[in-house]
DNA sequence: CTGTTAGCGCTTTCAC
DNA sequence: GTGAAAGCGCTAACAG
């Protein structure tokens, strides 16, 4: 059907093997020979079949991306600068697979399932885990046998994967086999950690500096990695300054997504718990924004009723009106690290984990709180 | 090295062509050795090898998805709903493989080399195409050889390609082999459009009757399908109302990339050369992001003192202050289709090409113009 | 430097 | 219903 080696190889008068030599270019190869064969693989229009280079070299060129959420800036930033940085030298190029889990434990073992058939050169989990003790289990297992068999893989933006652990009886043969297979390349995961509980601890100083002391907390989904440490952070700062402070801390919380709606949602359940706080920290960005749009409607000013804060630092941030407090993380900076992790140009950190530091970046959208304002305004929001 | 078929198969039993056709479910194999096949499965913790299986079947599960920039939200929409239309049954489970082309050219034919490496099952190139004329001729030739391979080609949110058109000469052997390979699945390219200059007309036609007549554009990169078809709507529109409207539309426009600075600097140009215009559109919705920030540096007020409208309406500018009048385009939907016409769950439009309606969003930012403003403010933009 | 020779692991007729 | 055998197209030792 297609164009195979053999036919290069004919038309070229040289075996099929020198033709391999000549596009793997790892070979000495005579310069008449290889100009020969460059031209009848141009005048064939020969492309290498993939599959079969990968199984009889048993290796792929493709490198996993796993995401929460493709359409959020968030992880199409990182995935981004992953795959700006697979792309050397013509030779080495490397096939970015971004896989969108939807933060869905079953959809990323699926994926990796799919990315291990594949025989991945390497994978990158993005953004926060789940926290269930059973997924964190299957998904520690499976990348560790992922690694033994020489994947890279590498953790951006999630914590350290648990190590073996207790034991786990009721389990098939070959399950103590996780010792290395002596290949060299199968060192363990690897992490570039986000440092969210110390973000979230500054800006919460920021807040409590400016004066304030009755603030809402949106929150991300429960049981997510990223959404305990950030309100650790909070928490940390509230105890440092007054442990008192912690005594309303669950009220003034409530959960949702990482999206505008649950921001929205959850800034009025906040307003109806606690009509009058003086700030929000929101889950993000995005979720922010609907803090924002949410207390508008209800009459609220920003920052002059109400200070708000997001995190993430995302492009439109610093666009909102008011421009957004927020903490900064060097999402691209970060996704380029992982993606050389991956391709083993960077040297693995200590301890097999790097931490990527943020970044307060204090814009309008906080101001100390107005004393003695009347509580919410009645009518409610207009939507 | 790792566990294989014949090694499933020793264990249960059978012979590995058994194991096989237990995997694959599409052929009749007695349940009793089904299920020793299954439990030999689990037990080896078996991972079928992709490359194998796929140079073996001469396909693969794979489908490449090329984006011109994936940290746009603009990509990141169509991407997912691409991908969520990629997982019907966990049988014919597919692959999305995200390429980002950062809209260069030379990546996108680099990108479709590899996907053609891999045998990829579909492609679908979204968002707008660069227009010259030999790439164009490139891309064309590539995508209707690869469809000719039984490869699935849909374009998303870009015109059809060119037919073969004018004769071609100086060309290698084989390149008369365009006529399907009486494979069935190789239809040409499928395209799934977005009427923008449908939706462009009847954003500045709002603008018109608005009383606007001093309309600044900041439109995207030249040489560019949505750029140029966006252009087309707006001018045709002020055509129609007024002739004589089109002398400055050319002094109204500057080009710039679909970014918040490009839309930045461009307000700011448009100010200098017409400092008493009273409307812009800018080329995206985060181009708007920008022009509304050096609007508001420069002391102007919107939409009191000029009007700004965006396009795309992704999901921020809703929330944006004020909310950004614009262009809706489906983008879920289009690249859900785009996703089902790529598998073949789709039937293929009339003609091969299904154009997507897109609709106009009036909110805050777009007013009547104040008669009799004043020119700039002294002193310009803080930043 | 180049050709020969074996497979890589799976799918798929074709017999039984 | 199941097994046997023949490749799919390429790479990787070995010879020469």
């Amino acid at each position: 059907m297609a164009v195979t080696l053999a036919d290069v190889a004919a038309r070229a008068g040289v075996s099929a093997a020198t033709v391999s030599r000549v596009l793997s270019g790892n070979y000495p190869v005579a310069g008449a020979t290889r100009s020969r064969v460059l031209r009848a693989v141009e005048e064939l229009e020969y492309v290498v079949n993939g599959p079969a280079s990968a199984l009889a070299a048993a290796t792929s060129d493709l490198v996993g991306v796993l995401v929460n959420d493709i359409a959020d800036p968030f992880f199409g930033i990182m995935a981004s600068a992953v795959q700006s940085e697979l792309e050397p030298g013509k030779a080495g190029r490397k096939l970015a697979v971004v896989c969108n889990t939807g933060g869905s434990p079953e959809r990323e073992l699926t994926y990796l399932t799919l990315l291990q058939r594949q025989r991945a050169a390497a994978v990158v989990l993005t953004g926060s885990a789940v926290e269930d003790p059973e997924h964190t289990a299957a998904l520690a297992a499976r990348l560790r046998r992922m690694a033994g068999a020489g994947t890279r893989v590498v953790l951006c933006g999630r914590p350290p994967l648990p190590e073996p652990g207790g034991p786990d009886g009721a389990d098939g043969p070959g399950s103590t086999d996780g010792s290395g297979d002596a290949d060299g390349t199968a060192a363990g995961p690897v992490t570039v950690a986000f440092d969210n509980r110390g973000g979230a601890r500054r800006l919460t100083e920021h807040l409590l500096a400016l004066g304030h002391r009755r603030i809402g907390c949106v929150a991300g989904p429960v049981e997510r990695t990223t959404t305990r440490h950030r309100l650790e952070g909070h928490r940390a700062a509230l105890a440092a300054h007054d442990p008192a402070l912690l005594a309303d801390a669950d009220r003034l919380t409530v959960h949702g997504a990482y999206d505008r709606s649950s921001g929205y949602d959850g800034a009025l359940e906040l307003l109806r718990r606690t009509p009058d706080l003086t700030a929000v920290l929101a889950a993000n960005d995005t979720a922010a924004l609907g803090v924002c749009a949410a207390l508008r409607e209800t009459g609220l000013r920003i920052p002059g009723d109400v200070s708000v804060a997001g995190f993430d630092d995302l492009p439109f941030s610093a666009d909102a009106a008011p421009a957004l407090t927020t903490v900064r993380i060097p999402l691209h900076e970060a996704g380029a690290r992982a993606g050389r992790l991956a391709l083993g140009r960077e040297a693995v950190p200590p301890g097999g984990m790097a931490t990527v530091r943020t970044e307060l970046m204090v814009r309008a959208s906080t101001a100390p709180p107005r004393t003695g304002r009347a509580p919410v305004p009645s009518g409610g929001p207009t939507r």
